[in-house]
DNA sequence: TTTCTTACA
DNA sequence: TGTAAGCA
C-alpha cells in the first residue's frame, strides 16, 4: 500500500471535516449530492471521509471563496480531468504547503475553540512546534 | 453525542 | 444555506 492508498482511506467523520475544511455539515453533504466528493460509508450509513476528500473540499473552499459558483467548481474540477496542467494549476492555487498550513491552522484553531477534532490521541503529531 | 435523511424557509 | 424533526 503506497502514499497514494494511503490518502484514499475512509477515516474521519463529517464532524471532524467540518472542523478541517470550515465548510457547515450541510455544505459537504450538498458538494457530496453534486458528485464533487464521493465519500464511503460505514455499515451505519456513516460518511467516512479520506484525505483525498478533504483535500476537494478544500479546493471547493477556495474556489468558492474566489467567488465561482457550483458550476465554476465543477467545471474546474472537469478541467483538471482532461488536462495534467489543469491540475498544476490548482496544484498552484493550493500547493501541498499551503494545504498543509491551512490544515494546521484549522486544526489548531478548532484545539483553541474546542477540545480535539480528533476521538482518539492523533491530536499529538499537530502539536504546535513554535 | 453525533450523524443521517427529509423538508421547509 | 441554515435549521428542525425524528431516527440510528
Amino acid at each position: 500500500m503506497d502514499l497514494n492508498d494511503r490518502r484514499q482511506l475512509p477515516l474521519f467523520a463529517i464532524g471532524t471535516v467540518q472542523k478541517l475544511t470550515g465548510l457547515s455539515a450541510r455544505q459537504i453533504r450538498y458538494y457530496e449530492e453534486h458528485d464533487l466528493i464521493q465519500p464511503a460509508r460505514t455499515s451505519g450509513k456513516q460518511r467516512q471521509f479520506s484525505f483525498a476528500d478533504v483535500e476537494r473540499l478544500m479546493m471547493i473552499r477556495t474556489w468558492l471563496d474566489e467567488g465561482h459558483n457550483m458550476a465554476g467548481v465543477k467545471r474546474n474540477f472537469a478541467e483538471m480531468e482532461r488536462r495534467p496542467a489543469a491540475k498544476q494549476m490548482a496544484k498552484n492555487e493550493l500547493s501541498d504547503a499551503e494545504v498543509y498550513k491551512w490544515l494546521e491552522r484549522e486544526l489548531l484553531d478548532a484545539r483553541a475553540q474546542t477540545e480535539s477534532i480528533f476521538q482518539g490521541d492523533l491530536s499529538r503529531f499537530y502539536r504546535k512546534k513554535h
